[in-house]
DNA sequence: TTGTATGCGTTATCAC
DNA sequence: GTGATAACGCATACAA
């Protein structure tokens, strides 16, 4: 049996009332209308298990409860903490997250971004992995407000960031102060500015106490860049094992994020060496797992959660705003001492 | 400086045909049109940088290139890989994923559907919370698909689930074929039949061997449910710890699911005792993470990715035949192998 | 091959 | 207070 869709137009002739009317009693709350007429529209608009279609709404009023977000990849552990903080901020609000995936493919993140707009969304998250966004510039973002996080865009937008340079900084003093001199650094290719941030903290950080990293200490990965977990992990385990093989192994190794600290330390242990008694792993991000694994990851709190949050915070008020000033809200690097860095002499 | 949004009437006019021509153009690519007035028309919707307004597109033809996906929470590791794999598998087919999560509660999960429903989502991929989805039958789904994943519903739907009870007996008999006699069952609360089900199938692969679960070595945690990975790690340690302090405690534990099980691992660590040398952890799910911790965790492997990419097979076959039967995909459960259970004796 | 006209389901502006 | 009716932007049946 197919139902045919209620409309608002069956609920008027089904009580005898013109449809603005029911729109009026349907959405206004407080619009004047007797209490008798609204009594008996309500009993009709139950009857007849009227639903409002958002579509007719939507086009009327030129605008979909719903914001985007564009993520490089929902499989990157990072990120299902980022969307957890942008979901439960939204909780109550009525509006929806149009989740996309970049696929870390700028082309695929323009398309997503265009197809958004076409949607009418109200609001876009937008993590780029783009180097050059200018293309926003030539797009009707009118009434839609982005929020930009992890990488500025071009254009510029509501924000909110991460020092990744202090991050990097804090995890080099951190580490010297341990007492570690023999310090390396891996990562993933630099693709990003995030990462060369980091890199540059790092090796600031490390230059203020005489160090600097060498060809043996400092190891990017030159493999092409597969965004899954498992890809991090692996060149965290493989950059590690190459660092044992040196004749002089480094005694602490910070890693660009905590998947690669998981990786180093998983091929560190099968190597037969302890962290943190042989060697200190420290990584950066703080992902949920992080404090789970044996030994409880070291590493730098990037608030991922809280990213989300603020963002959802900067988008609402926006939509209460529209001309508000444009914010960007920052956050700063902590460190999270747990076991996988030790002392050393 | 607010550009007015460009419609279609605008190019229309901008190039002198009518509105028909500009739409046919736009959309259907090999509709006879004067190559002449194609190119015309194609100069000045690039010229006025016209992207169609999906609302009006979507209203006319009552259907939105949305598919929503409620899930009980994305900040659970389970669910990510699911994302994951329905957000590959709509890659290039246009459609957007409304994600909603419903925190668990019924009650919201009815209303996250209701509100999809609105929106006129082409298909809804429900992972229900509800043990009473009857409320379905009395809302009009016409038109749009809605697979069932995990749990069943009320109302007959496509359906893509796992055999739960199968896993359950398979990581029984898997225990008792390497030696192990004095076997424990940890848990969240039962609240859900895919838990009692593995419970079940659990308890008949013992029994084949003469194996009863008794109150020692069956553990249900009775802490109200928060639905956060951290929450399932902790009573994972709590239980496993309970455990530790029996007289005679179990040498294998299987763990309702691999959180709990890398929570069981980190507090029998904490505790002195060896995974596997002294004890033995068997997980359910089969995480991105699970093969990168130490030991890597054996386990059930519960095809979360496959789950997310056969839904949207169903879906997207049910879109190009709506009348097609209902269909049901079941997944087997496999062990994988890893380091986290040692034969004994 | 192209254009005219209508309707999709709402909301909102005007009358009454 | 309530009711016609005109948009919103688009697709399409029907004419031409």
């Amino acid at each position: 049996m197919t139902r045919k869709k209620v409309t608002i137009y069956d609920v008027a002739s089904h009580c005898g009332v013109s449809v603005a009317t029911v729109s009026r009693i349907v959405n206004n709350a407080d619009y004047p209308v007797s209490s008798e007429l609204r009594a008996r529209v309500q009993a009709s608009v139950r009857e007849l298990n009227y639903k409002p279609n958002m579509l007719g709404r939507y086009l009327k009023s030129n605008r979909a409860d719903e914001v985007g977000v564009i993520i490089p990849n929902i499989s990157n552990f990072y990120y299902p903490d980022l969307i957890a903080g942008i979901n439960d901020s939204l909780i109550h609000s009525g509006y929806n997250v149009l989740l996309c995936n970049s696929y870390r493919n700028p082309e695929y993140e323009k398309k997503q971004f265009l197809s958004l707009l076409q949607k009418q969304v109200k609001g876009i998250i937008l993590s780029t992995v783009s180097d050059d966004t200018s293309w926003i510039e030539e797009v009707n973002t009118d009434g839609v407000t982005v929020v930009a996080i992890e990488q500025p865009l071009y254009t510029p937008t509501h924000r909110v960031c991460f020092n990744y340079y202090g991050g990097g900084y804090m995890a080099a003093r951190y580490l010297v102060e341990m007492g570690h001199r023999e310090i390396a650094f891996i990562s993933a290719p630099l693709t990003y500015a995030s990462r060369r941030q980091r890199l540059d903290g790092f090796r600031a950080g490390l230059r203020e106490s005489g160090i600097e990293l060498t060809q043996n200490t400092l190891r990017i990965s030159d493999f092409e860049l597969e965004d899954e977990s498992s890809y991090e992990f692996n060149i965290g385990c493989r950059l590690a094992e190459k660092l044992m093989r040196l004749d002089a192994p480094p005694t602490a190794i910070f890693c660009i994020n905590d998947m690669m600290a998981i990786g180093a330390i998983r091929a560190l242990q099968n190597w037969g060496v302890r962290v943190p008694q042989d060697v200190s792993v420290l990584g950066f991000d703080n992902m949920t797992i992080s404090k789970m694994i044996t030994p409880a990851l070291t590493t730098i709190d990037q608030c991922t959660r809280e990213i989300g949050v603020r963002a959802i915070e900067l988008l609402q008020k926006s939509f209460e705003n529209p001309s508000a000033p444009l914010e960007t809200v920052r956050f700063k690097p902590k460190l999270v001492e747990r076991e996988s860095v030790a002392r050393r002499g």
